[in-house]
DNA sequence: TATTGTTATACTCTATAACTATA
DNA sequence: TATAGTTATAGAGTATAACAATA
């Protein structure tokens, strides 16, 4: 057997693909609201950091600031998100959700639960528990907010 | 709390992170021998199922077939991968590794190997068995070949 | 008439740089 | 002088449609 082989089976590979696949389930998910999956993290991202500035908020999300702005434009546009500003820094954009953003959000995140438990439906909830708990600890060095 | 709590550590949400993730680890450890991540799965199932078409190959990635093209081009401009006439069938090109591309292959798979023990350092090894594991079974419907 | 591979075009997305207003 | 946010532009990446060769 050659010494190649195994490449994509690995859990490097499979850990790559799971992630593109679920992501697109989150798509289609958030489509009939009328979400991006973009628009629902950042909705999520002001909801969990009270007072997150745009650029706090692009850290988080890992995008560049430039993105941000638009992102935030089109949910401004829809009034599920508030623009203020910062008393204490006249340059910051503190962001918050109207009521009507956050009652949008709570069917987004009830569309993303329901694709995500479709997704994991292979397996059993101590299976997924212990997804859950290898890919946070995978992660925790690379998202700081995760430790909060 | 917030009914909306928790999506930012769902498994999820951190699934599809962690797939970025390791897709940029995995992009930079094989930067070094100039390959791409896309040129090294070209060349990884290539390499996994013999005989194969750019059609078959397009539906393995999960990519259009015209960008098919312009990857197997690249590769075969550094006598990576060989293009032949399938004599049962003018119209498909059976594709392969030359001895040139298997030893560049052997090369970026152990850079791959590196850069996912590093991603998944924080897990045990019975813990990475379980990851690859659970998800090897919740990929398997969605990657047809996976089953070989 | 359908399919494989190819090319060309248009569209989307992203990164870069420049600007404003505050500090 | 540096930073937060914004805008505009250019570049990369992608999808769509049309074509040639073969079935």
């Amino acid at each position: 057997m050659a010494p190649a082989d195994g490449v994509l089976t690995s859990a490097g590979y499979l850990l790559l693909k799971a992630g593109h696949h679920i992501a697109v389930d989150f798509e289609t998910a958030l489509d009939a609201l009328g979400l991006s999956g973009r628009e629902f993290l950042v909705m999520s991202n002001v909801r969990a950091a009270d007072g997150l500035s745009q650029q706090a908020l692009s850290e988080r999300l890992g995008l560049d600031p430039t993105l941000v702005v638009g992102l935030v434009d089109a949910l401004e546009d829809r009034s599920y998100v508030r623009r203020a500003k910062d008393p204490a820094d006249r340059r910051r954009n503190i962001l918050s959700l109207t009521a009507a953003g956050i009652a949008v959000h709570d069917d987004a995140v009830a569309a993303a639960r329901r694709a995500e438990h479709a997704f994991l439906a292979p397996l059993s909830a101590a299976q997924r528990e212990e997804l859950r708990a290898a890919l946070r600890a995978v992660m925790a060095p690379r998202l700081p907010w995760l430790d909060a």
